[in-house]
DNA sequence: AGACTAACTTGCATTTTGCAAGTCACTAAC
DNA sequence: GTTAGTGACTTGCAAAATGCAAGTTAGTCT
């Protein structure tokens, strides 16, 4: 499944996907190794959770995370990058070095993510 | 003037200025080599007037682009990228290069925004 | 039985977006 | 010298997205 595209600018097309408040941050939020619902949710920013739940649905629709049952008795989930979620890095990367180059007082970036590599945010297929 | 940040997150706050469906087309327009208003709106991605002329309103106050009269009786502007929108460039080319990747049928990006750097895209200061 | 937790869903008000049309200041054509 | 056109917007209104609070379901813990 895909998002309807407004043109087949690559540009474009890329915001047809992350294009909005909450993606993106989700997909921060995962590959710094949050993977269940309630630890999404308590990100600083504060996300309300029918858009938590829609953003997750979306993303693992578009092939971007993948959902896989940790227990049953109740079923819950754990939430991970796919390849094309973990080569979201380099966007989430300078994204980060525009904010620190332009932003006063941001938390610094650490190592991990600042020269982390997509491969590096995904279990081995 | 800077919009209100959900945290000192960098990539989140760098979603605070971009993180909508059209503040990076727009971006990537004037990029491009669009500088009239009347150019901007003529995109193939359809941008209705009232949320281009918001955009470039929000963007001239947040510092990324500035404005200025080409013409008198009637005055008329052209927009052109500041350093700090300049600095944009990276993100654009990593949203394109993630598309490239993960979605088919794109166009493919011209040499010149490929291998450009930002300081191709200002007029010096 | 009663309280708690994870993972959501529902309802409703506010905000943002999309679409069509209108405005204002000129310029060029008939 | 009315009529048509262009550039840069603004206005009005419907539709969609977001924010906030509360509710639900299926369990576990005491």
């Amino acid at each position: 499944m895909l998002p309807e595209f407004r043109s087949q600018c690559p540009v474009a097309s890329a915001l047809d996907f992350f294009g909005d408040r909450w993606t993106l941050v989700v997909l921060r939020t995962i590959l710094a190794g949050r993977r269940r619902y309630s630890e999404i949710a308590a990100i600083p920013e504060k996300i309300a959770t029918n858009v938590l739940a829609d953003r997750l649905e979306r993303l693992e629709a578009y092939g971007l995370i993948s959902k896989a049952p940790y227990q049953t008795n109740p079923r819950r989930y754990r939430y991970s990058l796919t390849a094309k979620g973990a080569d979201v890095l380099p966007v989430l990367q300078a994204l980060a070095a525009w904010s620190a180059a332009h932003v006063p007082d941001r938390w610094t970036s650490p190592a991990w993510f600042v020269d982390g590599r997509p491969r590096d945010f995904y279990p081995a297929a």
